[in-house]
DNA sequence: CAAATATTCAAACAACTATTTGATTATTGA
DNA sequence: TCAATAATCAAATAGTTGTTTGAATATTTG
């Protein structure tokens, strides 16, 4: 129990003791992180309205393939897409892991606020 | 409407005519953006459960106070929170606005996926 | 007014991240 | 097998970000 330099909240303490361990606010900024770049968040986006491939993401954000294979990479090692090869293509989709759908639902619930006229997922 | 190399999902454009502008999406990324670090996702967390003063933020966070005020600056520059002075303190608390409130829940819900034990709030 | 406390600022540094370019690997079809 | 296409890799660069340190500002109290 870590005594505070000063004491507003009485309730302080308590909030204290269930804060979780660094460790898991580090797990979770690395995974927050991969929303935190344009590129990377319009992709995500992309991900989570329909299946693409590389070649197909790299155009619809007018980015080059080398770009989004670097950001695809890295929201696959964040555990949030997967890639299956199909012939010459690799297929990318959103993973299908609680991580994954809390930041769907994040990114859509943040365009409703931001575009609300404009959003294509229901509420809930 | 943009043509793509290759047209797997005959959805897709409509999905593409849907999606929010390159603006939009810098703008979501900055705010994100917040998140990506453990230092400022503790603060944020903490600020989600009781109005702090900079000393107490970086004493139960254990960092230094310039360390803590740096953070606290870039969260209030993202209009998540704001910080209001009471004789020599300065009391930070979480933003009343719908950004600041997703956040605080994406927090909580990220949480009770990775510590699904030990939850403060409610689920709704 | 001077000392003490709380917070912020500013400069320097190290570490990390995104982009560019060209080369490399994998797969398909002629 | 050879050429074409898809995707990744690797190295170089530029830009950004987080931390450290010490100084500066603001407020209260003696």
């Amino acid at each position: 129990m870590k005594k505070l330099p000063h004491n507003h909240d009485s309730n302080i303490q308590s909030v204290l003791e269930r804060m979780p361990e660094s460790e898991k606010f580090l797990q979770a900024a690395s995974v927050f992180s991969q929303l935190g770049d344009g590129t990377r968040l319009k992709i995500l986006w992309l991900l989570c309205h329909s299946k693409e491939c590389v070649s197909d993401i790299a155009a619809a954000l007018g980015v080059s393939k080398a770009v989004a294979s670097h950001h695809l990479q890295l929201l696959r090692m964040s555990g949030l897409v997967n890639g299956t090869r199909s012939g010459q293509e690799i297929h990318y989709s959103l993973n299908d892991t609680e991580e994954a759908k809390l930041l769907h639902k994040t990114i859509e619930a943040m365009f409703r606020i931001t575009c609300p006229s404009q959003s294509i997922d229901p509420k809930n």
